[in-house]
DNA sequence: TGTAAACTGCGAACCACGTTCACGGTTTTA
DNA sequence: TAAAACCGTGAACGTGGTTCGCAGTTTACA
């Protein structure tokens, strides 16, 4: 009954008692840490709080569920976007390259794209990044709704990219060429363009495609 | 040892032995019925093997992990979209009909937006679904990897959308117009258009950008 | 100043989960 | 007919998230 709010409007601790021996901040460096190294997966409360040489049961001293947790890194790590340098310049410039940044935060943060869907994760820095979005799209005379979608999007081209760089040999192995003809003959000329720019010629299409009339 | 396949290649049981009481079919149907019903999260191996009157550990006679039935239920739903009629007429709105028949598909099976990223997921009805957008696209002059990431983006704008009718109320509640101010201002003219055709008038402009010179 | 309330870290415990295994019974092969 | 392969069962293992009681510590208040 103590998390009717969201985390990030709830205080870090009481008045009485004695000082903590970690921090939020410190669980959540420590978490994103072991993600980074070793996924997803191996970020367990247990490990967690090995990690702080302290026991498992004491991080809910911190935090209120292991959903917490993840929320606050989700929200920490899309804070290294920031700072936001000014507006100057193409609007389509400006996101392609907001978007780019998106896509390096994820080659550094690879899990990402596993916590980054669920509503519960969008925070302050999440918001910042959505408004900062928004303010590019300023001078743009477009619908709202599109403008919504259009960021949506981004995310989630950024996380297919991402996605496809971590995934290993493609899925497509051993596959019968009469019963798939097309995708057959698709994966038989290799007419890759240079991998390089493949990301910025999507999103640019895309961002072009679903704001311009 | 025994799977060094994936479980579409693998053979369903030996030739000794008194016959199974159940089959691949029927666990998979077993697990969608809950999963449609209670949510991803309660598609367990106890869950499943109680609704089927059966012990748990009886499953991996049949599959074996959790994962293996994940990618069975996947491509079974996949594969709710078949038969694809006769091609005819603009590809584009031929891709966007069929986009919409994938929206309607993971309005039935929300759980389908958390289990099909997963590279293991690609079963023989996905590979299906992707030669037919392909054989949409054979007329089109574009390279490959265009097309390619065209349909990869097609399912993340329906897992969006999906995504966005099954959530709850707006995560934006209770935010700070000063340290947002464009967000702010986007919530404040609700100058939302029909909510109906946001869904093709999305994808549309998204294929558009994307394959168009 | 003293006492009660609120807080701290800690470890044991609970419950659910995926998975493994030995067992007795059943069907096929040789 | 005997051996081999398979079936379902139920108990068990290990791991994970989470709860709880305990003893010690700090603050608020009379």
């Amino acid at each position: 009954m103590a998390d009717a709010q969201p985390i990030w409007n709830r205080p870090a601790r009481g008045a009485r008692g004695p000082a903590p021996s970690h921090s939020r901040a410190e669980i959540v460096a420590a978490a994103i840490a072991i993600a980074d190294a070793d996924g997803l997966p191996a970020v367990s409360m247990r490990a967690v709080a090995a990690k702080l040489g302290t026991a498992a049961g004491g991080l809910y001293r911190y935090l209120s569920s292991r959903d917490d947790l993840l929320d606050l890194m989700t929200d920490r790590a899309v804070g290294e976007l920031e700072p936001y340098h000014d507006t100057s310049g193409d609007w389509l410039d400006h996101l392609v390259a907001l978007g780019r940044a998106q896509l390096d935060l994820h080659r550094r943060h690879p899990w990402l794209a596993d916590v980054i869907q669920r509503p519960s994760a969008v925070g302050p820095h999440a918001l910042s990044f959505f408004d900062r979005c928004l303010g590019v799209l300023a001078p743009l005379d477009a619908p709202t709704s599109a403008k919504f979608e259009a960021i949506a999007l981004m995310t989630g081209t950024v996380v297919l990219f991402s996605r496809s760089a971590a995934t290993g040999p493609n899925p497509f192995a051993g596959l019968d060429p009469t019963a798939h003809p097309h995708l057959a003959a698709a994966l038989a000329n290799p007419s890759d363009p240079g991998r390089q720019d493949l990301f910025d010629h999507a999103l640019r299409g895309l961002l072009r495609g679903l704001l311009t009339p």
